[in-house]
RNA sequence: GGGCCCGUAGCUCAGUCGGUUAGAGCGCACGGCUGAUAACCGUGAGGUCAGUGGUUCGAAUCCACUCGGGCCCA
């Protein structure tokens, strides 16, 4: 039996498991990880190490992680263990946003509305704190979970004492520059809760509302001026905003025409809406009269105002202008739209606030002044048409927002906010100057916040809520002046330091202000000044790290080296942190701003439970192992959106499986590979000597795709170097001479250095992704490859050095050797479809080639050519193009080694080969 | 509606300055091996380079528009 020779042979041995059942062993790595403290020595490791700070930006601690976020932390661990394993100081401090809106919104909602009412505003922030630091524990799990290294023990928290007191540093630098002032901005306001209310705060639903038709009077030249009496005509559904009206808003290149209307009046309507104007008006015939004028040839144009006596208004164009329904002509109260306000800003409009924060007009109101604004609408349409002003009136349906509480309509209300200037103090032209030190991967993202910091109007910093960082300044309550001063802020920084912003809410300023504090304008004293009510933005919060925590913590350094988010961060993080830096500063926080795409379906749409798509990192880890995910972040390219769908995670999932299983071949067959086996490279076997110079130019390529960030690219190139050049030709020829070779011979001692060499260098290369799988390898190999180091994280970074002038001749005559072994796998191929083989063992080749190629492989020997083709052997003939000729093996099968060769040659061993014999007795058999 | 960006095989990715017949791996089909075995090897089929129009001797590549998608604004 042949079988009788199986235990005369070196087959693999491992206890390394083809399964790598991830979900059941991943978290005995972490255990080992922490039981080595394994952050801590690469940190120590590299102590001497030139620093790489990689500044974690925030995610908000509320639910579970998501696609998004476990990419973001894995692309992050890739670079941080590159960078430790090339040799840099690289810490890793993830931190955690605490503060802010949904937050306080679910705590809330938690409470219900009786509670919500008794409760002050201290044990209100107590409660947030308490549901933050919940989800910050849940998260710290799922990142660590997800393998990511750093120092977890120790985050950064917004809600810290010392990064609360950070927020009041920059805000201190940059108030005594001039760059923050107090305006005011219309916002969300119940008026039945008293409050504002953020964008998550509303819900919408449908409401019947007034549509009216009202003329305003135009004053000075028109171009109609010949038809009759003039007037502007508008539209609006919110009767009780025009109190507040300062100005009409009309498209600028639509063309504007006059309307006469039966009592003689010419109304301005744009033309393509006289008729539904005339329609909605019930008019039975209307005239066009006069001619036709552009919108921008009517600005600047006056008109006397709807309800205060003596009062002008101003015409305008903006591109909002809605020409399908209404005039075309807009009703514009900047105090009371969004689009309002912002065309009151480009063009320097007064923004009159008229309602209270019950709702009331006040004085502003003019004759309504006392009326609610939810009465006022008919009271107003009424006094309209008594002055003859209405046109028309009806009513619509239509979606409006909604207090989510008390399930009121919502009103848009301006109050007075506190803001960051663009350009007082030049801040935004020095932010645009910054952008231009800091390198941004990819190149175009660049593009995206250069025309954000372009166009962006101030910045306002403030929110009517409470759980966040107050704005840190006082007002007097004597004459309402702002007090604010190097030594308030000074004392306030300290308070904060000392005790947390809760202290704010907690303490009265007398306690912890220099008691010589006064009011600059009435001399009031430290008694009578008030903490302001406000916070501050949560994206002034997480932007001012750069002093929280790059400039607090010992081990880390402003500017960082490195931001790394997601593409929505160019108007969120990235740029917060840009304005607070270069508003202190003077300059950027980063060196160096990597973005990524966001994480799409299989479809390249959005993910969200209304599409039923969502895949969750928890499922994958839970099922695949948390090795897949970051597997799968590492193989997708991150400067465009990324997918993720079953098949993408099955496709995954055999990819790990493939470079799994080339772990398993190379430490099964380095099984009684020791310490003094390695062979030295001149005496190493050619083919063998070939591979190291693969494995030199996969590390070159690997190393050079890792630090240009393009880590697809290692992935792609890893990959691709297991299955191409590892598994269908190396590994595979090398099976005859690892197994039946003796075991001590040079030839197989040979391979086996060869095999070491990748094993060693394959595994560091692969430790910054799958951090589990390759510690598992490490774990597994022999002692005298791993020099006494315990983790792969703690390896270095491999190289691999191979002779360049000889390295080069090995690619040129290989390269011509491997291309006709293409072709000879085609004939072995058309050779086993016709019957006449089986293994390829089984074959004897003759192939014929042009002199060049010929030479090429002749140089080899026909023995390594065989042994690189995998047949019995191999002759070789002069022709013009490359061809193969399949004949039968000459000789028997030996039964050892399967080869077909002359049996019996030796007389000790005659059933077997020469090389098998020589084996049998080397090993004593 | 505006700004930035994306679209190459079923999937993940290459594709140099615009230059032969657009490549690789996976998957799939078929076959081999049974000494990497829930593994391994081989062969093969798969593409209107999103679409249309243009520039050019020549376009996946440059330009315009359209469609589809993403982020951020409005």
């Amino acid at each position: 039996m042949a079988n009788d020779y199986k235990d005369t042979m070196n087959l693999p041995q491992t206890e390394f498991p083809m399964r790598a059942s991830l979900a059941q062993r991943e978290p005995q790595w972490l255990e080992f990880w922490r039981d080595i403290d394994v952050y801590r020595r690469s940190l120590e490791q590299n102590a001497d190490g030139e620093l790489f700070v990689l500044h974690d930006g925030p995610p908000y601690a509320n639910g579970h992680i998501h696609m998004g976020t476990a990419y973001n932390k894995v692309l992050k661990d890739l670079v941080v263990k590159y960078k430790s394993m090339r040799g840099y100081l690289a810490p890793y401090v993830p931190g955690w946003d605490c503060h802010g809106q949904p937050i306080e919104h679910q705590v809330e909602k938690n409470l219900g509305p009786e509670r919500m009412a008794e409760i002050s505003q201290a044990e209100l922030r107590a409660l947030c704190r308490e549901y933050a630091l919940k989800f910050v524990d849940t998260q710290r799990e799922e990142f660590k979970r997800l393998g990511v290294r750093g120092d977890w023990d120790d985050p950064y928290l917004t809600l810290d004492p010392a990064y609360e007191a950070g927020n009041v540093r920059i805000f201190k630098k940059m108030y005594l520059d001039g760059a923050v002032y107090k305006g005011a901005k219309p916002i969300h306001w119940c008026i039945r809760c008293h409050t504002a209310l953020a964008e998550a705060e509303i819900e919408y639903s449908d409401e019947r509302s007034p549509s009216i038709y009202v003329a305003f009077k135009m004053l000075g030249q028109t171009p109609w001026d010949a038809e009759g009496e003039v007037w502007l005509l508008i539209w609006t559904t919110t009767p009780w905003t025009l109190p507040a009206n300062v100005a009409v808003t009309l498209a600028e290149d639509a063309r504007y025409v006059g309307l006469k209307a039966p009592d003689g009046r010419v109304l301005v309507v744009a033309e393509a809406l006289a008729h539904s104007v005339a329609a909605a008006a019930g008019w039975d015939r209307a005239e066009v009269v006069g001619p036709a004028v552009a919108g921008r040839e009517l600005a600047g144009a006056r008109y006397a105002h709807p309800i205060h006596e003596g009062v002008e208004g101003v015409v305008v164009t903006g591109e909002h202008v809605d020409l399908s329904t209404g005039t075309g002509a807009v009703h514009t109260a900047p105090g009371h739209g969004e689009e309002d306000y912002l065309m009151g800003v480009r063009h320097g409009l007064p923004m009159p606030m008229p309602v209270t924060d019950d709702g009331t007009f006040d004085a502003g109101g003019g004759p309504f002044a006392g009326l609610n604004v939810r009465e006022a609408d008919p009271v107003i349409v009424e006094w309209l048409r008594e002055r003859g002003t209405l046109v028309a009136s009806g009513s619509i349906d239509h979606s409006y927002p909604h207090c989510w509480r008390c399930k009121q309509p919502v009103i848009f209300r301006a109050t007075e906010q506190w803001f960051v200037s663009m350009d007082k103090t030049g801040l935004r032209d020095q932010a645009l100057a910054a952008i231009d030190t800091v390198e941004w991967i990819p190149g175009w993202s660049v593009n995206r916040i250069r025309s954000m910091l372009a166009d962006r109007p101030d910045w306002c910093i403030s929110r009517q809520r409470a759980w966040g960082v107050p704005i840190p300044v006082f007002a007097c309550t004597k004459c309402g002046e702002t007090v604010a001063t190097e030594a308030t802020f000074d004392a306030v920084i300290d308070l904060f330091e000392r005790e947390g912003a809760d202290a704010w809410f907690t303490r009265r300023p007398a306690e912890y202000l220099p008691a010589d504090t006064a009011c600059p304008r009435c001399g009031a004293g430290v008694g009578d000044l008030a903490p302001e009510d406000d916070i501050l933005d949560v994206w002034w919060e997480s932007g001012v790290s750069h002093t929280s925590v790059l400039d607090a913590r010992e081990e880390l350094r402003r500017p960082a080296d490195l931001y790394l988010e997601g593409t929505d961060q160019h108007r969120g993080w990235f740029h917060s942190a840009l304005l607070t830096s270069v508003g202190a500063y003077g300059e950027a926080p980063y060196k160096r701003v990597l973005t990524h795409g966001f994480i799409v379906d299989g479809e390249g749409r959005k993910m969200s439970k209304s599409l039923g798509n969502v895949i969750s990192p928890l499922d994958v880890i839970k099922h695949s192992g948390a090795d897949i995910v970051r597997l799968w972040v590492a193989s997708a390219d991150y400067s465009q959106d990324v997918s993720v769908s079953d098949e993408i995670l099955q496709r995954t999932s055999e990819a790990y499986r493939r470079i799994r299983n080339t772990f398993r071949f190379l430490l099964s067959n380095l099984y009684d590979f020791g310490p003094d086996d390695a062979v030295p490279w001149s005496e190493m076997r050619e083919v063998d000597r070939f591979a190291l110079v693969q494995l030199a130019d996969v590390v070159e390529r690997v190393t050079a795709a890792y630090d240009e960030w393009r880590f697809h690219q290692v992935f792609h190139a890893v990959h691709a170097y297991c299955v191409t050049d590892l598994s269908a030709v190396y590994l595979d020829l090398l099976k005859d001479r690892l197994y039946a070779d003796a075991p001590g011979w040079t030839s197989r001692r040979s391979a086996q250095t060869a095999l070491a060499e990748i094993l060693r260098t394959l595994v560091r290369l692969l430790a910054p992704i799958l951090t589990f799988t390759t510690e598992e390898v490490w774990s597994f190999m022999p002692d005298h490859l791993k020099g006494g180091i315990d983790s792969v994280q703690l390896a270095g970074w491999p190289r691999v050095e191979v002779p360049a002038e000889e390295a080069e001749a090995l690619r040129e005559a290989y390269e011509a050797v491997l291309e006709v072994r293409e072709a000879v796998t085609k004939a072995l191929e058309e050779a086993r479809a016709a019957g006449s083989i089986g293994k390829s063992q089984e074959a004897r080749l003759v192939v014929t080639a042009p002199p060049v190629v010929r030479e090429a492989l002749a140089e080899r020997g026909h023995d390594v050519l065989a042994e690189i083709f995998i047949v019995s052997e191999v002759d070789l003939a002069e022709g013009d193009e490359v061809a193969v000729e399949v004949l039968p093996a000459r000789g028997e099968k030996c039964p050892r080694c399967w080869n077909h060769r002359q049996l019996g040659v030796v007389p000790s061993h005659p059933d077997v080969c020469e090389r098998c014999a020589r084996a049998l007795e080397a090993i004593g058999g």
